[in-house]
DNA sequence: ATTTAGCACTCGACAATGATGAGTGCTAAC
DNA sequence: GTTAGCACTCATCATTGTCGAGTGCTAAAT
C-alpha cells in the first residue's frame, strides 16, 4: 500500500530522528544522498504519510517526527538488521570471561554490559527459581523456638526461610521428618513443594511422627514459596541523558515505575520466546509513554528461563539493540545450557 | 559571640527557608510573630550574619539563604528537638507489627517507612553479616564437579557459595571434613573463618584426610568471604520532588552516586554510634553538594550492628528527621536485642 | 547608642515585541 | 508526476520595559 518512495522517506525520517532527536524537515531530507527528488515532492509524500498516521508534526510549521505507528511500521518492515562490530562482540563475550558458577552473577554482568553498550537501561529477569528442582532440604535450629529451613536446587540456588519451630517438636522427630522430606521431594520443582507435601508426604509422616498436625502446619507454612524472579538492572540512570527526559516529572514517573519491581517484572515476564518490541503506549503504562521496551528470552535447552530487556526512549536505536539482544540471549542460552543441562 | 537577636534571626531564617525553599527577606521576617523589631534592624543584623558566613545572598538584592555553616550552626546550637506526634509514632511502630524472624525484612520495612514518613530517601545499612557467628556449614554436591557450600549464622542468615569440587575428592572424605569444620568453626565470626581454617583446622584435617592439600585449597577458596553489608533503600525518587533538584544534571549525578552501592555504603558505614549530621560538602562528594545525610546506628546489646540514614536536601527538616531516626534506631535496637541477644 | 523610617538602587521574573529561520501547503509551470 | 516559487506559520531568541521584593545607607527618632 505504501509506495517504495514513501517507504524510503519514512525510513530516512525515522533513521534521522533516531540519530538527531530533532524533527526532520523536507529540505534537510532532500539533501540526503539516498534521496534524489526535491523537497517539494517530499512535502507531498510527507503529507500522505502523515494522513496515514506514520508521522506527525510537533506544531503547524515544524518538521515531522515518527508517530508510534511510524515506529511500529519501521520495526516491522523497514529494519535493516545491524551487524555487530568486532568490539561489540568482544564486549558481549566478556560476560563469560570468568569461570562463574552462579546464575545470578552471569545475569548481573549481562545487565551491566548491555547497559554500557547501549546507553539505555537494561533489565534482566533472573531465572525462574520456582521451577528449579529441589536438591536438598536442611533444617537448622537456631535457638529454642526458631529454625532456618534451607532449600538447595539442582542449579545451586539456595532459598532459605526462618520460621517458628515450637519447642514441643522433638529434635529426633524433626530429623526424621527432614529425612522423609528429602527422600520424597527430591527433584520436585520448588513451586510444587507445598502441593506435594499434602499429597505425598503427609500420610507417610503420619506413620512415623507423633504430633503430625503441628509438624505439618509448621512445615507447610514455611514451604509456601512466593519466589519472585529476581530483577537485575543496569544503567538505571542512563535513560536520563536522553533529551526526551529533560522534564523532571517524566523522570520521576519513570524511575518510580522502575522502582516497583513487581510492575517491571510483570511487564517483562509475559513475553514468549524470541525478540519482542513494545513501543510507547503499547506498554500500557503512562510512565512509559515515551519509552520502548525490547525483550529477548534466554533458556536452558528448550526451556524458557528468563528475559533480558532494554528500556530506552521510543527514539531508540532499534536495529542495534535488537542485534545486541539477539546475540547475547543466544550466547547466554548456549552457555547456560552447557553448564546446567545435565545436572 | 552571636547575640541572642542574631541567633533568633538565624533560626527564623533557617526555619523559614526549610519550609518555603525561598530566600527570606528582611520585610517578610519582620512580620513573623517571633520578631518584634523592624526590617531595617533585621537588615543590619543580616549583614552581620552574612559577614560571619552563616547566610548568603543568591544575588545582590535577593533575600538570604542559609549557608552550609549556617545549617551547621543551626543543627549544633539552635535545633529544637521536635516531639513526634501520635500518628508518626504509630507508623514507626508498625515496623514491628508482624512477627518477623528475619533481619532483612525488618530492615527493609524500616527503610520503606522512613522514606514515606519523611519524603526523603532512606538508606539502611544492613547488619554486618561478617561478624555473625557460624552456626552450621553444609556442603551439598550438585553434580560431578560442582557443589554448594552453605553457611548459616546464629542470626539465621544464610550465605552460600557454589564452587568447583574436584571429582578426585571422595564423598566420605568430604563428609569427614565438613564434620570437622562444623566442630571447629562453631561460633567463629564469618570474617575469621578463613583465618581459623589455616590456624586450627588444617592440622586436624591432615590427620584424617588423604589429599589434604587439594581439600584445603578448595575449602579456603570458598571460605573467603567478602561479604558486604547489604544496603536497603526507600523512596529513591523522593528527593527528585525537592525544588533544588529541578536540574536534570544534578539528578543524574545524585542517582548515579546512589546506584554505586559501595560508595554509599562507605559514606554511611564509618559513622560511630549516635546521630550524625553531614551537611552539603561535608559529605566530601560532588554529587551530594546540595544534600545532607543524617545517620543513626542500631545495635544488639552494645554491639553496633548497622546504620539507618536519611538523605535529603541541605534544606532538610533536620529536627523532625533526627527525632524520627532517634526513635526508630532505639526501637530497632530494643527489638533486635530481645530477639537475638541470647541466641 | 540603638532603632527605625525613608530613599535610591539592584536584580530577577515576567510580559510584550519583533526579527530570524526552518518548515509547511498550495499553485502554477515544467 | 515533479518541481520551483511564494505566502504563511510558528518556535526560538534577543531586546526592552515594568514590577516588586529586596538591599544598603543615611539621617532622624528614641
Amino acid at each position: 500500500m505504501l509506495t517504495d518512495r514513501q517507504l524510503l522517506i519514512l525510513q530516512v525520517i525515522v533513521d534521522d530522528f533516531i540519530r538527531s532527536a530533532q524533527p526532520v524537515g523536507s529540505r534537510s531530507l532532500s539533501k540526503k544522498k539516498e534521496i534524489s527528488f526535491s523537497s517539494a515532492t517530499i512535502r507531498n509524500e510527507m503529507a500522505d504519510l502523515e494522513e496515514l498516521g506514520f508521522i506527525e508534526k510537533t506544531h503547524t510549521s515544524s518538521g515531522r517526527v515518527p508517530s508510534e505507528s511510524g515506529y511500529r511500521y519501521y520495526v516491522d518492515h523497514l529494519l535493516a538488521p545491524q551487524v555487530l562490530n568486532q568490539q561489540e562482540i568482544a564486549v558481549l563475550k566478556s560476560v563469560f570471561a570468568e569461570k562463574i558458577f552462579e546464575f545470578e552473577k552471569i545475569i548481573q554482568k549481562s545487565a551491566k554490559i548491555l547497559s554500557e553498550l547501549t546507553n539505555y537501561t537494561s533489565i534482566v529477569l533472573g531465572p525462574a527459581v520456582s521451577i528449579n528442582k529441589l536438591k536438598r532440604i536442611q533444617i537448622i535450629p537456631l535457638n529454642r523456638e526458631t529454625a532456618t529451613a534451607i532449600f538447595v536446587t539442582d542449579t545451586g540456588h539456595v532459598e532459605n526461610r526462618t520460621f517458628h519451630l515450637p519447642a514441643s517438636i522433638d529434635a529426633s522427630e524433626l530429623e526424621k521428618t527432614v529425612n522423609i522430606l528429602n527422600e520424597r521431594l527430591l527433584d520436585v520443582p520448588l513451586d510444587e513443594l507445598n502441593n506435594k507435601i499434602y499429597k505425598e508426604v503427609a500420610s507417610l509422616l503420619r506413620q512415623h511422627i507423633e504430633n503430625v498436625d503441628l509438624m505439618m502446619y509448621t512445615i507447610a507454612e514455611t514451604f509456601k514459596m512466593p519466589i519472585n524472579e529476581k530483577l537485575f538492572f543496569g544503567g538505571k540512570t542512563n535513560i536520563l541523558s536522553q533529551p526526551e527526559f529533560h522534564d523532571v516529572k517524566k523522570i520521576r514517573a519513570l524511575l518510580n515505575m522502575i522502582e516497583q519491581e513487581e510492575r517491571v517484572s510483570e511487564l517483562i515476564r509475559k513475553n514468549s520466546a524470541g525478540i519482542h518490541v513494545k513501543i510507547g503506549r503499547e506498554n500500557q503504562n503512562v510512565a512509559m509513554e515515551d519509552c520502548s521496551l525490547i525483550t529477548a528470552t534466554y533458556s536452558i535447552g528448550t526451556e524458557k528461563l528468563g528475559t533480558i530487556a532494554i528500556l530506552g526512549p521510543t527514539r531508540m536505536e532499534y536495529s542495534r539493540v535488537i542485534s545486541l539482544l539477539q546475540f547475547l540471549s543466544k550466547d547466554l542460552s548456549t552457555v547456560l545450557t552447557k553448564l546446567y543441562q545435565n545436572i
